[in-house]
DNA sequence: CATGAATGAGAGTTCATTCAT
DNA sequence: AATGAATGAACTCTCATTCAT
């Protein structure tokens, strides 16, 4: 009402707490949500659905998170490491790059598979909160520019179509492979459709990666 | 024009009013709700923001519609014709295919494009409600099915990397081509990024689209 | 959530309603509410005790006022008049002096008493609020300045100590009416403490007020 | 220090701490209290803010005091010896009676600069809780008591206008300067106006209380 | 004596939808 | 066919106070 100093109020808490207890509180405020918004969407969930399921009073949810939002983001930090680093192997750049291409679709499908309600949720999110759109896109471009880093590694070695642009060309086929998940894991998954060829698409989507940057091509860089 | 039949329809649809009067108010309800979607998402939109601004009632409202969704479902009514017929012209089937391939995506960006804050509604309604996520497939479906025809009927004249499975090579594909113009349209323009190397993209949209088909490649390429 | 633009989104209406009906609901909201603050105070007041008591719904309170702050400013706007103009009866400013100050004394006393509740709110609200500490500001200005006129007139006729500044007089005689009458009908009557002899305090005030200005001094009024 | 008895609080109060730390940290909450209820108010301030600013916890407030208005109480209560008694010079009962009112007036409008903001916090509870409202009774009455003893002492040596009744003058008068003091110090103030002629203030409400007593009369004024 | 996490009742507010006119 | 006032369930968020440690 009376327009209240800022000065001595309290700003609202980003911090982790300090007490094992704070610490123990917050994890299980996290971990509901995260089962809440995968449940019922980041709409649909209310915030008492969220501490009902960690077992605490709704107040105590504002000692941890200013909103539906900090909490959502807490959330999507989790499942981060997991999907921008979904194969733990290192892949020798010297194996042959069919394989590798093939394994890192495959280390990113199974990455998918496993956090599918998660890449749901950003999906939805990111179309309803610019917060969470820039999240995504800052996911996407790392991607992004890995495989634009080993695109121009083939082409360098005279291995790729040296004509594609690699930043482009990393754009398009990783939005091809993300969305194939997203399509596979997410909409066919929700839509009580059969389940979809999940070898068929992966065998698919690796070859035509590979055609597409012609890799093994005779003479890849010789008159054509 | 006949009531159309229930069947046919995902959403309750009221029946098309029979006097100019009631035509007319329709009309603006659905341009109006055209525009108040496209600026404030549909969540964010009011059905007193779109009655007003076609300048009627709140009452007048549920003369022509059931609910907030059925309205969505006639604005999106609107430019589903333009979205799956984007080119008017009819290509050949015998032009060349890589010409062909060109021009298909270069409609596809250009109807994107004029239709592209619709799309971002699209994408927006079908990560919230599991109605517009059927639409949305269904209208992705004809594509694909599409694509898959034309790659199948390369394949079938020779032309087409054989090994790949028409449909799975087209879902691929078309999701690529869908996701670039949506990245582009709209994550791009909203994000107030730099506006992008439109013609590029789409040179190596068509140029990854031709390689992964492996049009053109040595021993298929035979006189045609 | 996402930046909604304000453009299109209606104002809080502050324009009275049109129709005979919503006129009827704005005037029964309001009286409810100002016998809700007479009986509770602005503070302890909820809005669902004021939609309550006019008989509608919670939401319909949001038709007519954007917040409990203004539907008091309305409270208050109606006491108004009869605060600033409480003796309708014309004095002729000829008559005695002693006789005008003695009626109109009254009829501040009068006219307090009528709106002592209103008045309570008022200066509790004048304490928390600063908008409504400037409507009581303003009120209090308004008689100030009348009571400086009046001095200044009386001095100019060699009838008022001609030392005192009018309107520093006026503001300590008019803050000793005000701060009397709020003292005997506000904070007596409330404190369940005897009533307290009205005439007598009347007859007090008036008899300082014209003893402070030196009506009828020697000198002034010929020989006393 | 003994412990008060209950009967003669207005408020349930904890006893004082015993040992030197808890004598620290009580005095160091209400000293917190004052500044963060200056500051902001008595119903802005939130407990947090208080023991924040202590540099204790929430919980420790309750080892001191029983509620957030006992804390107030305790605030006000230092401030009282200063309002109550504000000119620490005795002024000689025989010395001429305008320099005593002079000087009393004096010494009430600077200590009520020195209290403003307190005074304004009083001004507000006193409107919000009936206790408050008492406290500010009692403190109002002291005065009135010993203004109307000076008034009877004034009229019973024939000074003063024999016609007043003492207390009920002293009422009017009192209220005058408080009000005029309260005005000066917490609304012009907290307005941003102007800051006002405090001299002209002062010296004006001493002459309309020596006018309004007809003190220095003729006929009265005899060798004293 | 001190801590600070936990509590939970209760407030204001929004808006799709209904319905008397 | 049109109006626009009325509805009311549902939601988020606050903060004085308690209590286990």
């Amino acid at each position: 009402m009376p327009a209240t100093p800022e000065s001595d109020r309290e700003l609202p808490n980003r911090e982790l707490p300090t007490t094992p207890r704070g610490l123990r509180t917050r994890s299980s405020l996290v971990a509901a949500a995260r089962r809440v918004f995968e449940d019922s969407g980041y709409l649909d969930s209310r915030l008492i659905d969220i501490t009902h399921a960690a077992r605490c009073s709704a107040g105590t949810f504002y000692t941890y998170f200013t909103s539906k939002e900090e909490i959502l983001a807490a959330v999507l930090e989790q499942a981060r490491d997991d999907m921008l680093h979904p194969g733990t192997e290192r892949v020798d750049p010297h194996d042959d790059p069919v394989a590798v291409i093939a394994a890192s679709n495959r280390a990113y499908f199974e990455a998918y598979r496993r956090n599918a309600k998660l890449m749901a949720l950003l999906e939805q999110v990111s179309n309803i909160d610019p917060e969470f759109r820039r999240l995504r896109r800052e996911r996407a471009d790392a991607f992004v520019r890995r495989n634009a880093r080993s695109i121009e590694s083939l082409q360098n070695r005279g291995l790729a179509d040296a004509e594609l642009d690699p930043l482009l060309a990393s754009r398009a086929l990783s939005s091809m492979i993300s969305r194939l998940a997203f399509n596979h894991f997410v909409v066919d998954a929700a839509g009580g459709n059969a389940p979809g060829d999940y070898e068929g698409l992966l065998a698919t989507a690796t070859r035509l990666w590979v055609n597409a940057l012609q890799l093994g091509r005779s003479g890849v860089g010789g008159p054509e």
